[in-house]
DNA sequence: TCAAATTGTTTGACTATCAAACAATAATCA
DNA sequence: TGATTATTGTTTGATAGTCAAACAATTTGA
């Protein structure tokens, strides 16, 4: 059979409105009707395309964006609770634990003895998990300029001020 | 006891790492580390806000973003098959059964018969359905007010060119 | 005509998430 | 001090969203 497949059409004849089947089987591209034009529905196309490239940049490590997440956050802050990590992450603290377990089970992360609580965990990362972050760093890197690769470095830094201010309300 | 939580800062002394605790019991802001500075990040930040006032200004009319996006898509391109619907929403077509069996019991769409193809089923809007996503779109005007409130029309065109760009690459 | 592909569906697995409860511990206040 | 209240990490259970694989019905292409 002849491979068909849809495609989805980025600009729009108007109105932005219309029949996928014309006529018996033939099939025409998908509108997206007035999606195009919303500044929501740009902004989570981009963020899909730059998250398939990072979970794609991550992958040759076997992390998940989570665990990147974890990472980077225990070493920009050795010896924070979980609870504090939850935070930071934006997750429940239950859902710390099997996020630090699995960290944890490959020797990237320790729980040690909080200093002055013993109900806490301090997190720190092991001798394995500092090396694991510096090669993350590089893929990260690299990672920063393929999804940027095609604007220049003033309009970068507009891109990102104008992401800050929708971000911060 | 009293309320403490951590607060996470936005801007970063120097180097970017630090004690999450430096004396017994005493908690500091959280550090980002290098965060902030990445592209990745910072759109991530900006599509989560964006996204969570989406999901709020939505809960009224008691759909989900997955049921929006169909809604959407199914008037934009009435008659489409749940395949190709599967296809404009990135998701996989045994993932779009239950997305219209809940707006069907709903009966916000019809699974109309389909002209020319008897294993495939065109997606209508129903009455109902017409209705409802008048409501939505006057809903979903309020939120890109909402979420481009801090941008001027011309940052908002730049910025929609500009993640435009980052999309595709 | 007949083999291969596609459609919608069901089933099963997997992940990620939260909520609620729990014991151990810490902090606050009377 | 002693009692109450809060927090920490954990377990358990529920929910939602996703995919892969298989299936019958149907369509397509050779």
């Amino acid at each position: 059979m002849r491979k068909t497949g849809v495609s989805v059409r980025k600009t729009e004849p108007l109105p932005a409105e219309n029949n996928a089947r014309d006529r018996a089987g033939e099939r025409r591209s998908l509108s997206l009707g007035r999606l195009p034009g919303l500044l929501g529905y740009t902004l989570r196309r981009a963020q899909l395309r730059v998250f398939q490239d990072f979970a794609a940049s991550m992958d040759g490590e076997g992390l998940t964006p989570g665990q990147i997440g974890a990472l980077l956050l225990i070493k920009a802050n050795r010896g924070l609770s979980q609870s504090d990590l939850g935070v930071a992450l934006g997750i429940d603290r239950s859902s710390v634990v099997p996020l630090i377990d699995r960290l944890q089970a490959r020797d990237l992360v320790r729980r040690a003895a909080h200093a002055s609580d013993r109900r806490a965990h301090a997190l720190e990362l092991s001798e394995a998990g500092e090396a694991a972050l510096i090669r993350l760093l590089s893929r990260l890197e690299a990672h920063e300029r393929r999804i940027a690769a095609h604007l220049s470095a003033g309009e970068r830094r507009t891109l990102m001020d104008l992401l800050a201010r929708v971000a911060d309300g």
